[in-house]
DNA sequence: TCGTGCGTTCCGTTTGTTCGAACGCCGTTC
DNA sequence: GAACGGCGTTCGAACAAACGGAACGCACGA
């Protein structure tokens, strides 16, 4: 374990985090650090390039350098720009708040987002987390992962309450990813936040390994149950194409079939 | 200058750039360390949550910590949230690829991107980067910042053609941003990539700084003058809208004005 | 069975980091 | 106007921590 280069990654991870620039003193407090080390830890960033420094006031801010790595991460996570597309074509469809999110361990992470024209009650950011167990997009990764109930304790940890609603009991929650499996696509009824609700579904690649999901965000009011369903179908749709694009061979489908090569009409980000 | 940090942020930016997951070994030779060294290096950043192992093979890749710090960064580098709307707007409207972008050094990263129904020839990601002086954003910016062209040849270095008509002179160039500048957006035909023409203008912040830039990329096929004069338009009053969000107050306005506040009608990602 | 490549562990050496002290600077305060 | 406290930065000596070679266990192919 090298510690200088732990106190490093700590020292950009601060930076990443504060809203404005910030300097040497205010960093060593921060950090526990002495200020000379803290400003050796910073000048060594600004040489390597992951921070640039304010010329006046020589305060230090994170570069961009970091966005560029992160978005490269992002997109080579699950060969994005073969699935976005798909996730495109449906926000157009259905008008809802569309997420593309991945699970890293309890949490899922949003990788891109498209926005409903009529907005959410829930605010999410690009690069933003939600406790997996309590959103459809998660739920639906647990779900496809299909772990033993021990296993699932031990990713998860405690189960924390956020809404009335949020499933706090490992046996519950077991059952719910049995029931989501089955039914291909998970369900969120305003567990992550109160009036909002979720649909979601895996994303499988070509060795059938769930590797991201479809959330979709919708507002209680328009969550009844005939259009709840018709939104499922749509998510089971583009969750489906969006696999095939990866090379993923549904059961149903003949192994030398063509994976249909839609493109959609607009495609964000 | 610390160089354990040093060799370390090399490591996880040699990490991201992978398209797969390594090995110690391979890490080892890429960046010139022993294979004790390497192990260790990349030891600490699965300790600190910047690399996860695949646990059968033990091969590395980057964590979405990266990508989560990553989104911070772009988001915060000039309060994004604001402006996006008017660009997603702008995108609806027009039919054609948008681009939010930034300058860094000499060249633009690209923060967001709404791409067009009608796909054009220039690859472009989230993230990526392109000249300053051949892209209409980063020409944008170039004429926003008004410098004498001793410092424009300082920070560009030299002129590098990417295309018969890119610029590669520096009174050319000196030239072209002070007609940007008195116009107010920037051209592009074809000085980055054949085939593809741009339109670019900068926003700025409530002290009248140039913060950051919509970029339109526009198929050649397609930027005929009355239609170029109509996509400057609504450019123009992105930019505007967009920079007004940002408490901008243009010389048109009284100070007393309120910024109106426009909901478009889809905002992606 | 040997050879090779891998990831990992260990340990003595030495390198590079640490920390306090001091400097120059600026703005405020007495 | 001098003293003060804050800042960012520099320096040097003391020491801890990183380095690199050697060795181990393992898997694979010859």
């Amino acid at each position: 374990m090298d510690s200088t280069l732990a106190k490093g990654l700590a020292a950009i991870e601060w930076l990443a985090r504060q809203p404005r620039e910030c300097g040497v003193s205010e960093a060593a407090r921060a950090l526990s650090l002495g200020r000379s080390n803290a400003h050796r830890t910073l000048q060594t960033l600004v040489a390597c390039g992951w921070a640039e420094q304010n010329a006046a006031t020589s305060a230090y801010r994170p570069s961009l350098r970091l966005f560029e790595l992160g978005s490269l991460v992002g997109d080579a996570a699950d060969t994005a720009a073969l699935v976005r597309p798909h996730l495109a074509l449906l926000a157009e469809r259905t008008g809802e708040t569309i997420h593309h999110a991945r699970l890293d361990g309890a949490e899922i992470v949003y990788l891109a987002k498209w926005d409903s024209p009529l907005p959410v009650a829930a605010y999410s950011r690009v690069g933003g987390r939600a406790p997996a167990a309590c959103v459809a997009s998660g739920k639906a990764l647990l779900a496809a992962a299909a772990l033993p109930m021990a296993e699932l304790r031990a990713r998860l940890g405690k189960l924390q309450p956020h809404t009335p609603n949020s499933i706090v009991d490992f046996a519950a929650l077991h059952a719910e990813l049995a029931r989501t499996a089955a039914r291909g696509y998970a369900e969120n009824r305003e567990e992550w936040r109160l009036g909002v609700c979720g649909l979601g579904a895996p994303i499988f690649d070509t060795r059938g390994e769930p590797v991201c999901a479809i959330g979709m965000s919708v507002p209680s009011i328009r969550f009844g149950r005939a259009h709840a369903r018709e939104l499922a179908q749509a998510l089971l749709a583009a969750a489906r194409d969006a696999s095939i694009a990866l090379g993923f061979r549904p059961l149903g489908s003949g192994a030398t079939d063509i994976a249909p090569d839609r493109t959609p009409s607009r495609r964000p980000r």
